[in-house]
DNA sequence: CCAATCCATTGACGTTCGTCAATGGGTTTG
DNA sequence: CAAACCCATTGACGAACGTCAATGGATTGG
C-alpha cells in the first residue's frame, strides 16, 4: 500500500523553518535519557531492571554480560547519573532498581521498548 | 509514598544471573535506533518529521538549527542509515519524511517521546 | 586479625561522535 | 553558457565513549 506523498511547492531562496513543538530544554533532557539507553549493555540492564520483581545486585550483571566488573560499574554510574536507577547497599552487595518515581516521559519511553 | 523494597537474601560467592527476556539481537537493533535519536539535533529533526504533515526539505533545517549545512546533512545521513527517514529529491531540493512503514517497535518508541 | 568477596574509582587505550571548512555535483534561472 | 542555489561527501579536529587492568575501600567469614 503506497502512500502518495505530495511534496510542498517551494521557491528558490525562501526556506520555511519548521516550528519545533518541544522546548529545546526538553529536547536536551530527552536526548540525555536516550543517550543513557543507547548502548546494548546498558539497554539490557535497564530492561532487566524494568522487568525485575526484586532489586538486582551488580555481581549478577557481572556474571551475565561478557564484560569486566569495572565496566559494569561504569555503566551503572551512567544510568545513575541519568537518574534512571537507584542503588541500595547491604553488606557487600549493591542492589540496583529502576528509580521508583521516574518522570512520566521517561517511564513512557522505557515502556515503549522491547 | 515510599514503596518499601525488600532486598533479596544473598549468599557469598553465589550470583543469580538474571534471565534476559529480549533476544541480544533485538537489543542490538533497538540500541541502534536509540543511538540515532540520542543527539539533541537529530531528536529535534526526528520529532519535527514525526509531527509534520508534509515532507520537510533540508534547507529548512539548515535555517532552523544553529549548525552548518554539512552538519545537517551528516545528521540526516545517520537518520537514513538507521532507517528512520526517507528522502525524495525534486529539483534542487531534498525532502525528508519519516520512513512510511516503520517497524512497530520503532514507531512505539517515537510516539513515546515528547 | 586475615583472607575472601563485592564494588567503585582511576588511568590508559583505541574508537566513535559532532562539528566545521572546503570541495564538487546537480538543478534551475537569467 | 554562466551564475545562483541546494545538498552530499571528504578530511580534519577535539570531545566523548566503551573497555580493561590495577588499585583501594568496605564488609563478612574463619
Amino acid at each position: 500500500m503506497e502512500r502518495l506523498t505530495v511534496l510542498p511547492e517551494r521557491e528558490r531562496g525562501v526556506c520555511c523553518p519548521p516550528t519545533l513543538k518541544a522546548r529545546p530544554e526538553k529536547i536536551e533532557q530527552t536526548s540525555e535519557i536516550l543517550k543513557a539507553l543507547a548502548d546494548p549493555t546498558r539497554l539490557a540492564i535497564a530492561l532487566c531492571l524494568r522487568d525485575a520483581k526484586e532489586p538486582v545486585c551488580i555481581c549478577d550483571f557481572t556474571a551475565t554480560f561478557d564484560i569486566s566488573q569495572p565496566t559494569v560499574s561504569h555503566h551503572m554510574a551512567k544510568l545513575r547519573d541519568a537518574g534512571l536507577v537507584e542503588v541500595t547497599k547491604r553488606g557487600i552487595w549493591s542492589f540496583y532498581r529502576l528509580a521508583p518515581s521516574l518522570p512520566v516521559a521517561t517511564r513512557r519511553i522505557l515502556d515503549a521498548i522491547g
